[in-house]
This record gives structure tokens, C-alpha cells and sequence, in this order.
DNA sequence: TCTATCTGTAGCAGAAAGAGTTACAAACAA
DNA sequence: TTGTTTGTAACTCTTTCTGCTACAGATAGA
């Protein structure tokens, strides 16, 4: 396991911002939602501000906001931002390179896990940050018919 | 980061069973070519054998080999035998539930997580062990011209 | 039957990664 | 000038994974 709960908090933390567009929302307030420290928040937003999908202002009524309408968003955006790929890991240590198999198996490995990252991507490109929003909308009635 | 490694030692592991099928391969000699301690290694053949990909015996000149031929192993069946599954983790601690949009986002990402998984496995679901052995082949001629 | 060999698994130590926290400089509105 | 907020460094604690030792149980072969 170990996997990264990153993404699952900024998609949390994106839908927060569509909600209060053109606001500048704390990451306090935030993190009170998410349910985590504030400077958790703020280095996950940094993730996301490099990606041009949010941008703060700090001083006074500081605060984020999104950069874009949540219909040019999607999660592909998001899950790159963070760097987190990888689904799977290649060897933690280098294989024997006295055997034919260790000598040729990183490499394709190596292939075969781009190509899972990039179906990986296409999957996740179909969703836009604005359907999401539409899925939490439609669970608030009804107690859970599954969003599917 | 922190993706699972167990995964590429498992398609190299059952790379070396296939290439001595018939054969009882010990966990040492496995362990010598992945670079790792034999532990390790049988911990890993345990959860290969539970979704019978591969059977050990114990004992003296015991070891491990596929139970079916490469060609009908396929790389679906290697990752989910790991459960190591889950791109991406859901939240940590459980999101603020006075919040509508914490409320209501664990199921939907629950949902998506579930589709990701899917169209992983079909992507994997399309490699034979056998061909990931063809892959090995060809990188042995020339240095490494790819074996995309 | 005895012995040498190999798996299965428990249990421990060390390393690595994350999460949470405190603290503080820099930016900025009022 | 003051109060507020971000950005970031630095630390601790927890969790997870890897590697290792040790040993019981199984089994082939003498």
C-alpha cells in the first residue's frame, strides 16, 4: 500500500475553492474542512499553484483561490501536479547483472510503467474538476446511492 | 512516491520460474538474482502461490515452480495477487462531516479509485508472462534498444 | 529411520517516508 | 504601523518496508 492520499485531498481542497470562487479562501479554514494542520494544506497548495491551477495572495484577506473555472480543470492536471506517479516502484535494489533476467527486466519494467502512467492520465482527463462537483451535489440528497 | 516494489520482483521472479520450468527453483537462487534476501523473496512467492500462479514444495530438492505455463499468466493476475492495489490513498483522517463537500467526497473518489483500478488491470491483463519474456529476449541482443 | 535440505513464518532492528506541529520571515490590506 | 496570512524550515512521532536471524515442519534420499 503506502499510497499517496495527496490527491485525494486536493481534489477535496479544489472543490472547497470552486465552491467560494473569486474568495479568497485560508488554509485554515481549509484545513479545518480536511480535517489536518493548515501548513499541510499550504505545502499541498504549493503543488498546485505551480501548476497553475490555483493561486494565493499572503498578507492581509490573504488567502487561495482557483485560477480557472472548474470545467478547465481536470484530475489529470491535479494527479501531475503532485508528482506522485509511479504505480508501481522498480527494484529498491539493483538486480544481479550476471543474470539474463536482471540484467533486462528494468528496462522493461520501465516501459511497461509509463504506459500504465499514461492510461493512468487519459483516465483521469475525462473528469473535470466541475463534474466532481456535480457527483458531491447529487450525494447531499439521498444518503449515499453511490455516485457512480 | 513510495510505490510497491513487489510488484517488479514479482514478473522477474516468475520471468526466472518460466525460464526453468519443471524445475524446482529455490528462493536462494532467486534471491541472488533480484539482489535481495531469501525471506523476502519466499514472503513474495506466498502470495503467488495463494492466487496459484506458482506451487512450492518443502523439503529436501523442494523449491518453487508455475503451476501454468507462462502463456497463460497474465500481469493482472500478478498485481492483484500483491493487493497491493490503490493508486491513490483516501484521506487520512476522516474529512470534517459539518462540511458538505467532506461530507460527500470520500464516495466519490471512492468510486474513481475503483475505475482507475479497473483500467489498470485491463491494461496488465494484456501482458503474458510470456510476453514480458520475449521483451527479455530481445534486450539481451544489442545493449538496449528498447524493448517498448 | 536418519540426515541434510528447503519452505513457511515469527519476531526484531534499522531505514525511509509521511504527517503533524511549532516557529518565524516576508508580504500585504487597512 | 499593525494585524493577518502565506511560505518554508526544522523537528518529532508514527507507520511502513526491508533485511535479517532463528527455528519448526516437511520431504527426498541414503
Amino acid at each position: 500500500m503506502a499510497a499517496n492520499s495527496q490527491f485525494a485531498m486536493a481534489v477535496h481542497v479544489l472543490t472547497m475553492l470552486a465552491q467560494k470562487q473569486d474568495e479568497n479562501v485560508k488554509s485554515d479554514c481549509i484545513a479545518a474542512s480536511v480535517n489536518t494542520n493548515a501548513v499541510v494544506i499550504r505545502r499541498l497548495l504549493g503543488h498546485l499553484q505551480n501548476a497553475g491551477l490555483v493561486m494565493s495572495q499572503t498578507g492581509a484577506s490573504g488567502g487561495t483561490r482557483l485560477s480557472r473555472s472548474p470545467a478547465e480543470i481536470d484530475l489529470a492536471q491535479v494527479y501531475d501536479s503532485l508528482a506522485c506517479g509511479e504505480v508501481f516502484a522498480l527494484h529498491p535494489r539493483q538486480p544481479n547483472t550476471d543474470c539474463p533476467v536482471g540484467r533486462n527486466i528494468e528496462s522493461v519494467l520501465c516501459n511497461l510503467q509509463k504506459e500504465i502512467d499514461r492510461s493512468i492520465d487519459e483516465k483521469l482527463a475525462r473528469y473535470k474538476l466541475s463534474d466532481i462537483i456535480n457527483l458531491i451535489e447529487q450525494g447531499k440528497e439521498g444518503t449515499s446511492k453511490g455516485a457512480a
